[in-house]
DNA sequence: CCCCGTGTTGAGAATGCGCCTCAAAAGCGC
DNA sequence: GCGCTTTTGAGGCGCATTCTCAACACGGGG
């Protein structure tokens, strides 16, 4: 039905039910940032039976081949994303947990610069600007996940 | 004997035997990152008789007075460095897991645009580069702990 | 369209890092 | 030195993640 399940066939993955039920989740799902227990809970909420072992091994098959990323914000879980692509760098408020996304080319221009200064090329980076609000009016809002942190 | 002593009281921590093993290490040891098991592991080859629970209480404790400054370098244990003002950010070779250090004024002035463009303060932020060596000879040399990552 | 072999799943146990508990021991003001 | 308070060491606990293993599902071949 889907072309997801030749995406996965395609990756050299079985189309199989969990596998799909995550896939399809990381699709149309608002925050685009969940954790293992995260999606465990929306499937589980979605009366699928699924064990958080197959969770954790989906979701790192997933990284493996391209389809995730995955992120270690300060100390404690790891968030999962969709890999569509475009490489960008997170900002994570620290009062209320929400995930923002940005891209800077002069600061990506500057790390290969200050690498290959020291004879270095960078592979991979993380860059997590942990910030406040400025506004009194921070949006607590309860995403689906509780704050991260 | 050391001022050590008055380091740790002016915090308002007594002057005891732990501590200021602990902070002499970090004082002495060519390695500036350690993780806790590394601190554990060299007191133990002092022949000192300390636990893996004092080591991380008095981390931690180091760690809220300023002392040191906790890295989660990707997925996995804390690195503890001393914190000797001067703010920098992290390389950490893919290769040998040797780890410099680096300050661009630049790319703190990007991060604290970005973040304001967006109604946000800058509180911290994580900017670990993973690099690869570009010379062949890459010094694979054995630091006191094994390869971070 | 069913059968079988291999890949996958779910449950619970296991691991690893870090923190907590508690009785014994060590600082330190007097 | 005395005693009160803080700290220590050993082991246990908690959380996130991974492993183990028997039961089960996918999907190619007949």
């Amino acid at each position: 039905m889907s072309s997801n399940s030749q995406n996965l066939k395609s990756i050299g993955l079985k189309a199989t039910f969990p596998r799909l039920k995550i896939l399809d989740l990381f699709q149309k799902v608002e925050n685009r940032h969940l954790t293992a227990e995260d999606v465990y809970r929306l499937l589980i909420a979605e009366d699928m039976d699924i064990g958080l072992a197959t969770v954790y091994r989906v979701l790192t098959q997933f990284e493996q081949a391209g389809l995730l990323e995955r992120h270690y914000f300060e100390s404690g879980k790891a968030v999962f994303e969709l890999n569509e692509g475009h490489h960008h760098d997170h900002l994570v408020c620290l009062q209320c947990g929400r995930v923002e996304e940005f891209f800077d080319p002069e600061i990506e221009e500057r790390q290969n610069k200050i690498a290959a200064e020291r004879g270095f090329t960078v592979r991979e980076h993380a860059l997590y600007l942990y910030v406040e609000c400025l506004k009194a009016d921070c949006p607590h809002k309860s995403a689906s996940s509780a704050p991260a942190r």
